[in-house]
DNA sequence: CCTCAGAATGTTAGCAACTAACATTAGGAG
DNA sequence: CTCCTAATGTTAGTTGCTAACATTCTGAGG
C-alpha cells in the first residue's frame, strides 16, 4: 500500500543514502549509517529497499519499454524491433529523468563493484522484453540475443552519460544523443559491412 | 604459487561444490557445507575461491579473446573486430571445454540469482577487450558499446547451450554453432536492414 | 633418511548484509 | 476523537566474507 508516510520515508532514505555514498563511497557506507542518518532502523531500510544497492538501481520503465518494443512492426527481426522500440521512447524518458537519477547513475558508474547490481536490474528489463518478443512468435534464443545486445549498448551509453570522468561524444552530450549513437552502432551503416567485409 | 597440493584441494572443492549445488540448489548450500564435504575449513575455501560464486563463474580466456580481437583488421569498426575476434577462437575454445564446464554453466543457467555473478565475470572480459580496442585508437564509448553488445549475445548463447531446459536451435546444437548463430544476429544479413527499413 | 624453509591449512574473532517473529507506535478516514 | 491498519521498532539469528596469528604439512636438497 502506498501511503504518504511511506513515500516520505522512502524519499528521506534515498536522499541521505546518496549523500553518504557521494561523500564516503558506496562500500564505506553501511546500511546502519544510512538508517541512522534517516532517523530509522536498519529493518525499516530493508522494508523500503530490498537490498542496499536497490537505492541506486531501480527503474520503473520495464513495462513501458516492453510495450514500445511490441509496438514495432512484426515482420522486422528481433534486433530491429528492440532497437526501434528503444528509440521510440528514449526522448520521452530522457526528458523526464531528473537530477536524482543522474546522481544515482553517476555513483554506479564510479563504483565498479556496483556494475553487477546494474546488470541484475537490467536482467528484469531483458526478461520483460524477451517475453514480449516470444509472445509475438520470435524464437526465444534470438529474442534473448537481440535484447542482450541492445541492452548492453544502451547501458554503456547510460553509464557514459552520467560518469563525469567518462569520455563521451563531446561536452555535455544529451542522454538521448548518446543512446541514439549507441543504437546506431548496431546498424549496418556503421558496422562497416556495407563497405564490404567477408570473413 | 601453484603447488600440486593446491591443485588437488581446488579440484576437490570444485567437485563437491558442484555436487551440492546440483543436489540441493545453490542458495541452499552454504560455504561451510562445501568446506566440510571437502574436508577443509571455510577459511581454506576462500583461499582458493574469492567468493562462493567463483566456483561457478571463472574463465581464463580473457587474454586470449582480447588478443584475438586485436588481431582483426584495424580498419574495421569495433563491433566487427569483436565479432570476428570471437569467431576466430570459438572453435578452439569449444573443443577444449570439458564436461565440468558445462555442469558449471548449467547450474548458473538454472539459478537466476547467479546471473549477476556471470555478468560480473563478463565485466572483466569486457574490460580486457575494451582496453585492446582503445589501444588501437577506437573511441572508448564505441568500444564499450560494441563489446557489450557482442558479449551479451555470446553469453545468451552460452547459457542456452548449457541449460537443459532451454530452447536451443535444435537438439544438441554445438556450442560453436550457437555462438556463430548469436553473432550472425549482429550482422545486417539477419538484421533486416538490407531488406529495407527506415525509421 | 632427515631437515627445514615456505606453502597450505587451521583458529578465533569479527563485520556487514540480510531475514523472521513478534511487539509497539502512529496516522488518517470515519 | 476513535480505531483500524500500516509503519516502525526490537531482538536474535544466519550467511558470506576478512584479518591476524598459530600450526601443520610438503617436498626439495643434503
Amino acid at each position: 500500500m502506498v501511503t504518504p508516510k511511506s513515500l516520505r520515508t522512502r524519499a528521506r532514505i534515498l536522499d541521505v543514502a546518496l549523500d553518504l555514498f557521494e561523500h564516503q563511497g558506496y562500500d564505506m557506507t553501511t546500511v546502519n549509517e544510512i538508517a541512522e542518518a534517516a532517523g530509522i532502523t536498519q529493518m525499516t531500510f530493508f522494508r523500503h529497499f530490498p537490498t542496499k544497492d536497490a537505492v541506486l538501481v531501480t527503474d520503473p520503465y520495464d513495462p513501458l519499454i516492453a510495450e514500445a518494443v511490441g509496438a514495432q512492426p512484426l515482420d522486422l527481426p528481433p534486433l530491429q524491433r528492440v532497437r526501434l522500440g528503444f528509440l521510440s521512447i528514449v526522448s520521452g524518458i530522457a526528458s523526464v529523468e531528473d537530477a536524482t537519477a543522474r546522481r544515482r547513475v553517476a555513483i554506479v558508474a564510479r563504483h565498479p563493484s556496483l556494475r553487477a547490481a546494474v546488470n541484475a536490474s537490467t536482467q528484469d528489463t531483458q526478461d520483460a522484453i524477451v517475453e514480449r518478443l516470444t509472445a509475438d512468435g520470435a524464437p526465444r534464443l534470438d529474442a534473448v540475443i537481440a535484447t542482450a545486445a541492445v541492452l548492453g549498448a544502451v547501458t554503456a551509453a547510460l553509464l557514459s552519460w552520467a560518469d563525469p570522468d567518462g569520455i563521451t561524444l563531446d561536452e555535455d552530450a544529451s542522454l538521448e544523443d548518446l543512446v541514439r549513437h549507441a543504437l546506431d552502432q548496431l546498424t549496418p551503416t556503421s558496422t562497416g559491412l556495407i563497405t564490404g567485409e567477408r570473413p
